[in-house]
DNA sequence: GTCTATAATATGATAGAC
DNA sequence: GTCTATCATATTATAGAC
């Protein structure tokens, strides 16, 4: 229902855009090889798009959404190195999703050049993450789960070799390498971490 | 003596291409762009480089210059975390250079869209990194100054929040917001690291 | 070494027939 | 909704005068 043969080609614009930004950036894409992608003119690409921004925004939609919500975590926090396991599964498949992945890497090019973007992802992806663990760990604190210390400073500890992580994947997936040997650090970061906060 | 009146516009020419590459990436930046910055024609840019490719080699030449060598590693290891600190020391100082923070920026623009880059950097950035700290902690393993581990997995836990806190320096730092915040994660980073490790 | 002039091509976007 | 045709502009790059 929600694809009848009109939003069809708007679909297939979306798929092949998603490719091409997330392989060569925004202006590295031109509208022309959008449409040679799809398989139509440039002009009927703009009978579904106002212009190339247009399309651009339509693919980032969802660059931010997480699968990491802040619901019961003054609960989940108190199973400790649990909860931080199931936090780094969430984490390691959104990692190797294909669709998640184009997003990252349309995200990681336009970073530095888009101002709204930067934001975003300091917010959305950064702050979101870092205040989700804080309250985690300041859980863990007061159950006497791990030593007492600055939970937010814990938090991004935690959090900045699960990113370095995932970067290295994409990396190599852009150019077919195997990643299995950065596949199990995920869960070697569990560990180490947990043993080195535990009490 | 090295910089004569004939590479004087050449200096400035790479200064200024440096900026732009920076600030919007290789396809970004328009060859008259760069010209209109330096405060001359395009065509006269054509007499200090062949093409625009030739230009950003130019600028990206230094790009994986590091502080860091592995010479006496084996040596310097034996002090702990003393090592470490000192290494921290130098990647804060890379982080917070000016210079190196545009080419920094430019690695992170590209690294996505170029595969020599992306290349280069796994190689000199990471594996680098990751070879000469495996070997410090090896040594320090063997010298009985940390608990024993897998060295190399021990060397990404440690360098991943570095890069992930030189990543959001720079992003603030395009903004002109404020870093005093993660300048003093840098050696947070040392002595929650070290509690962690050390025997 | 810089300028003006110019060329060839690529790009984002629109008009109008079917 | 797609096509052909067209446009204005931007781009990389070269030729030749000064």
């Amino acid at each position: 229902m929600s694809v009848n043969r009109s939003s069809k080609t708007k679909t297939a614009i979306i798929k092949s855009a998603m490719e091409l930004f997330a392989a060569h950036g925004y202006k590295g894409t031109s509208v022309r090889k959008i449409a040679s992608k799809v398989g139509i003119r440039e002009s009927a690409l703009y009978n579904h798009f106002k212009n190339k921004e247009a399309i651009f925004l339509t693919v980032c939609a969802d660059i931010f959404t997480t699968p990491f919500s802040k619901k019961n975590v003054q609960e989940d926090a108190k199973k400790g190195k649990k909860f931080l396991a199931n936090f780094v599964v969430q984490y390691k498949l959104v990692s190797f999703d294909a669709n998640k992945e184009r997003l990252f890497r349309i995200m990681m090019i336009e970073l530095l050049q888009d101002k709204t973007l930067r934001k975003n992802f300091l917010n959305e992806f950064h702050h979101h993450n870092i205040a989700l663990l804080s309250e985690a760990f300041f859980v863990m604190m007061q159950s006497g789960l791990i030593r007492s210390s600055d939970p937010m400073f814990t938090a991004n500890e935690f959090l900045a070799p699960l990113f370095y992580y995932r970067l290295q994947i994409t990396l190599l997936r852009i150019d077919a390498e195997p990643t299995t040997a950065l596949s199990t650090l995920f869960e070697k970061h569990v560990d180490f971490f947990w043993e080195s906060v535990a009490l």
